[in-house]
DNA sequence: ACTTCACTGATCAGGTTGTCCAGTATTCTC
DNA sequence: GAGAATACTGGACAACCTGATCAGTGAAGT
């Protein structure tokens, strides 16, 4: 496990805020040697705290506004690893995490619309080993994918 | 909605893949001038397909290697959104959503451990209005977050 | 045929990056 | 407490990239 501190918590928070920030920018922004952001930012990168820069797309704004959430019962027998693997090969399906309880696997699905919905819930349903599926829609996102306030509660202690 | 085409997919899995590359080498990669990769850039950025930039922080890697999902159900008469809220300042919790079905809230929540989850359990238990939670703890992740495939599949039609 | 739009290829000044370095402060180990 | 390791600062350098702008070209829509 890493250790992140306050000020790898405000180098983050301050790309995250603003993107197109360069290093140097960034190290006048917070006061400290640009050398110092920059094997920061190394460090994070390679000690896995960040996984990467991604762009952060919104599904809303390519069409997809309907987010809905699944879990699924998978047979005995069927390997999770199988299921989820097919589960990969649709786009529509944006996360699979296997779970504890009565359900096997939990998944994250956007459509087009609700009609769209079934469509891509028979195309989940399908996959050979699922022998139920369970889906609610998400109606409104009430806080959004967030892990700034975590990191920075992690660096406390 | 914005319409997002085969070169935008493919500007932004470039940028997804190496967040390092800048422009005039993206350029440089997918045979188009900068100008337009620039241009493109800015489009997504201002119709909202683009949210951020932001770093993808690991949770695991943090000291929170534990991932729950928790159904909520709150009184009648207690707004969603101040419950929400009031989540919003558990910084374990990473997202919260309001869902169809006979739960009410939706949450991904994080923790130091098995039993350091109880901790972030009693938190959200404890907030005002909320009756009664269900937990199921996250075993392994199949599929990671992506929303890149279902870009493409965007750009199919 | 006309307008609009997007892309190309080019230019320009200015700023930024990556990479060194020596000096200093802090923390850890023996 | 002494020595070693580590991290940060402030500076330097050349090479490169960015943001902005331009005219010219092609495609699409009116």
């Amino acid at each position: 496990m890493a250790a992140v501190d306050a000020l790898d918590a405000r180098i983050l928070d301050l790309f995250a805020a603003e993107p197109r920030v360069g290093v140097l920018e960034a190290s006048r922004r917070l006061g400290v040697a640009r050398g110092t952001v920059q094997a920061r930012l190394d460090r994070l990168q390679r000690d896995g705290v960040v996984r990467g820069w991604g762009p952060d797309v919104d599904t809303t704004a390519i069409g997809y506004p309907v987010t809905a959430f699944a879990t699924l019962q998978i047979e005995q027998g069927s390997g999770h690893t199988t299921v989820a693997a097919a589960l990969a090969a649709i786009p529509e399906v944006l996360e699979v995490y296997t779970i504890t309880g009565a359900e096997d696997l939990w998944c994250r699905i956007v459509a087009r619309s609700n009609a769209d919905l079934q469509r891509v819930i028979d195309q989940v349903v399908i996959v050979r080993g699922i022998q139920r599926a369970s889906t609610v829609i998400a109606l409104a996102e009430q806080v959004p994918h967030r892990v700034l306030p975590l990191l920075h509660a992690a660096t406390q202690p």
